[in-house]
DNA sequence: CTTATATATTAATATATGTTCATATGATAA
DNA sequence: TTATCATATGAACATATATTAATATATAAG
């Protein structure tokens, strides 16, 4: 089949998930729950982020179920939740490595 | 290896690439160029765009090299430059289409 | 209850980005 | 040369987005 007949909500999602890897930000928190799950400050301390910068960026990844969260006590963690769009988020970093 | 640690330049080649994925106009494009190579007035009729935006995201793609130019006469033909990339977006189409 | 900790939310701001219009450039034909 | 066609470019505008600060919510402990 032709790639060209693309339906609104094809469009909409494939550019929607694709926004969601294209901010270094997002990118860096997918990256960094590459090794598991992490809380909400862990993340924003790894990475030298805002609590509530990082806390939006979750949100939005959650939105698009790209990853998912499990509150234990007073921290809520959160972990990937769509293996092939981390996947294709792998393939990327390898590719642009291998330039 | 561990994703954690992405240095600079990698980062930024992914999250431009994925920020190329990430719009409509030039995911609908990049679709079209699926077919083969076209004309930039070709691809502003078939999918009802201005001349000049065509233009503009044909040179935002160009300059990440996933589209190269071609002339013949007066026009320019574009086609795809990157197959790696353009295997991520029919995966993601894909996807997509399978939710 | 109060206090402390972790996360989420809201509002404001600055920056980035897509689109359009007008114009410039380049190629072809007469 | 001039005229026409195709594409590229620059400026302007509107919208989208990322980030921050301040505050709200929720949980746990005392």
């Amino acid at each position: 089949m032709s790639g060209f007949n693309l339906d609104e909500e094809t469009l909409f999602i494939v550019s929607h998930t694709f926004k969601a890897l294209g901010e270094e930000s997002r990118i860096r928190i997918l990256s960094l729950l590459l090794d598991g799950e992490r809380s909400v400050s862990s993340i924003a301390e790894t990475l030298d982020m805002k609590q509530s910068n990082v806390s939006h960026q979750l949100r939005f990844l959650k939105n698009l179920r790209l990853v998912k969260s499990r509150r234990e006590g007073q921290s809520i963690y959160y972990s990937h939740d769509d293996t092939h769009v981390i996947k294709i988020l792998r393939e990327m970093i390898d590719h642009a490595r291998h330039n």
